[in-house]
DNA sequence: CTGTCAAATCGATAAGTGTCAATGTGAATA
DNA sequence: TATTCACATTGACACTTATCGATTTGACAG
């Protein structure tokens, strides 16, 4: 069940248009707030509050200079989620419907 | 922006750790409300809740037969969704990014 | 026809979300 | 030092969501 939540903040993160046009935008490479904002009829800080929810489910990083603050995707991140959507919707042979325990662990790395 | 709107719902229906896991759970095939419902701690219309979640966003599809009701995935949608994730977090030349502007090379310019 | 069962819907409520204007903060600059 | 700039945080509000118990619907068995 852990897991589920895990990425339910990303699938959450991922579950508003806008949010979803950042991570697109992103995916081309490093922005600054104020370049993402220029896209966007929205206040400086819904955007502020979009990012931060963006970086608090781990899909975007920020990174401070000076006065900016460039955001990127977590690749990392961004595979796990792929991977675990993949898992989810795929037929196997540990799902959780036939067992009571905690299977579907997804794609993480220490097993 | 209407693609976004559409996968949006997607994406806030697997932002559910209980829907992820319902979703989990019809990966491996058809199952009838009642078989779902025992694998959670909730009640029969909180779980009829989230069905019709699920199915309103496309994800899941609903056969009644007698008085059960079958659901299971839609393989379309799955594969649609999986695309669409894989879309908005790989780099690409017709980004949105790109659109209506002239480079998507952040702030450089202003430093 | 009546009672029962599976599932959907309704009504209510508490919690979460998206949004903005106003304000705070830390870095660069005059 | 004071001001400006980029961004974060706060407080407020309307709207949506997750949840439940109660009720309704639709199908089947007697």
């Amino acid at each position: 069940m852990e897991n589920y939540s895990v990425y339910a903040k990303v699938f959450k993160a991922l579950g508003d248009p806008k949010r979803a046009m950042i991570i697109d935008m992103l995916s081309c490479g490093e922005l600054c707030a104020c370049r993402i904002l220029e896209k966007f009829e929205m206040s400086q800080s819904t955007l502020s509050h979009h990012m931060k929810y963006l970086r608090e489910c781990g899909l975007v990083r920020a990174r401070e200079q000076g006065k900016w603050t460039y955001y990127s995707l977590d690749a990392d991140m961004v595979e796990k989620t792929r991977c675990f959507l993949a898992e989810i919707t795929s037929d196997k042979e540990n799902c959780v419907c036939r067992e009571n325990s905690d299977s579907c662990k997804g794609c993480d790395e220490n097993e």
